[in-house]
DNA sequence: TATGAATGAGAGTTCATTCAT
DNA sequence: AATGAATGAACTCTCATTCAT
């Protein structure tokens, strides 16, 4: 069996996976139905037993490969060399067009919801991940900010620039707008969203020091 | 029966708004089921549907005392007289302590979720309650911003205002710390978050009008 | 108290018969909840069981009156002085008119459907009165056939003439036609049904006679 | 797996119709549960939606080859070849006899009970089958009448027979005697009955046709 | 005489999960 | 490795009926 071969087996995962995906993101978890999910992948829903230990595991393994995906994009725009506070809101805004993009499934990504009070293992990756991505935001804005911002006041504007992401996103996870009529809409919004941000910190850190 | 007596019905009304109040806050709408409701308020489930037509009736039921009482509070702090800013930035601060404090109650108030297409009287008046308070952060962000600045942009900042709190709000709605711990923690976070806004606004209008 | 004067309590009762006798009619005894009756009848569902042990009691307590009423149509009929032929025909056309009038209630009037085993009174007088009824129709056929037509032809002939009643009955009970609508429609055909009859019978006692 | 062995799944599904069709007869469709079916069935309640959507479809497929051995039966005398009237007669006592022997069924293949105004694939299908028992007592009754019977003569009288057999199954649907016991104490009223109609439908014609 | 309050039994249906093969 | 077959627990909701007053 060549390298880039799957196993019969390993296919039957993927297919679930995949298919879960899918129907998580366009229909959100609870919604969606084991038998659902067997039937677009093709095979039977014992056999998702198989592989996952039931519904809830197959959500954590599936949280990860957008995340993936995501940490790439964002990854790509940190490692390309333009003015950081473009940086920061393409990185905000790409993040916002990823989870309006995947609706239901930012519930999974981002919150506590689904990752139980005895966190395995899937969720404490899950976890490292996000922060991972939480840390990217914070190299972004660090670059926005004047060198010589305390540590502490950044994390406080990282956290901030976090919560504008994260308001946007729910604010219209529930809308029956698509992704690209809302960016369309509302981009130069979330623009001035993250200036206004961006400007007020540069002032605030500035009055901070004179003071 | 003396006035400040309640009749048994009353009493067991009240009873089940209670128990459904506390567990849909508890665990989320569609995770409590009518009986464990019914049990917590020590009545039969059937007892329920004596007072509410539905599980959505009774949910509606529920949202609106709170909603009402944010509303006066927020109506409240517009009627006294001071710094436009600080005014601002207290509604906000009302707004996500009584989310915080109404958590998993949230999701009701605020998204989509509940209210179906067919919109019957009770999702209706909650929507009127929402833009009220909408309206309300709108005429606060006015008093914050420059006279003659336009219709447009009041909106687009509005809602820029609106995103932060709602993402505040979601951020730690999941949280397991309280409200007070939390408040204690992060108040000059949210309080920065805010005042960069403003900042940021007063700046990119006054760029805007000179441009 | 004069006479002519209801007590409180048979009011009650009254109201409680007519508005069951309504809604049954209307809708079907199955379809009704006692609830309903309660509400048309202006009082709690609990005062039904002060005059009725239960749903069926009431039952058959309503189905008396509308078919007394029949009777005394019936007893009019016969008491008029035309045609025998055409007696029978009215009497079989009144008491389709009439059922198909009261739709829902005739399985209560006709079949053994609610009656159950163990057949207490209320049953009982219903089949006096269906007894008598059929009795009428007799009469009547007796006066179309020739004199000296056995006992036993009779019964047999009058029960084929109950039988096509029956079956008009059965067939357009469910129709969502009115009453009116469906008699100007099908009236021919009924009435040529009941004419057949009674030639066939005269034809058929006069071979029986010959042979 | 030999060829009249029937698999687990099939085994299962027989019992569920068995137990369905054996309830349904002996009680009716309402007042039948699906826990009941099932218990009879020797199967859990929902094992019984692995094999019919809902109770509804259960019924309809039920129904169906009741009436298809019918429909064979009523063939069967219609290309045998005897008198028209002894033809006719046979085909409305054959029909009575199977509807009283399927009894609670009765109203389930012959009422508009069951079929709603969003009529579906197997309502249809059941209506067509319906209407085309309804086409072979018309021929079988055209044979009876003279040849050059207007059209809608036809049609009229043959709704009169429809009746009468209408008539006579609902007489004694309820009756707790045998379909045997029944037969053999009415079959000759029941002969008589359609005798007695096609003796009139002739002079009828006559009459017609003369005037 | 009357009723407001409450309830148990039970309806159809769904779903994640398991067992035997 | 895979699945067809089956299930129990749970869901919302309805209704005739009873209890306490």
């Amino acid at each position: 069996m060549s390298a880039n071969q799957l196993t019969r087996s390993e296919r039957t995962k993927q297919n679930i996976i995949a298919a879960a995906g899918e129907l998580f993101a366009e229909r959100g978890y609870d919604a969606v139905t084991m038998r659902e999910i067997a039937q677009r992948a093709g095979c039977s829903h014992t056999t998702i037993y198989l592989y996952f230990t039931d519904k809830e595991a197959l959500l954590h393994h599936i949280s990860m490969p957008p995340l993936l995906e995501l940490r790439r994009q964002l990854d790509r725009i940190l490692q390309q060399d333009y003015s950081p506070n473009d940086q920061l809101s393409d990185i905000c805004l790409t993040w916002i067009r990823f989870s309006l993009t995947n609706r239901n499934m930012y519930e999974v990504f981002f919150s506590a919801n689904a990752s139980r009070v005895d966190e395995t293992d899937p969720p404490t990756e899950l976890n490292r991940l996000r922060n991972e991505m939480f840390g990217m935001l914070m190299r972004a804005l660090q670059g926005c900010l004047p060198p010589g911002t305390s540590e502490e006041r950044l994390l406080a504007y990282a956290r901030i620039v976090f919560y504008m992401a994260h308001g946007i996103i729910g604010t219209y996870r529930y809308s029956r707008e698509s992704v690209d009529e809302l960016m369309a809409r509302l981009l130069p919004t979330f623009r001035d969203a993250f200036r206004a941000l961006l400007i007020g910190f540069g002032i605030m850190i500035k009055e901070g020091s004179e003071a």
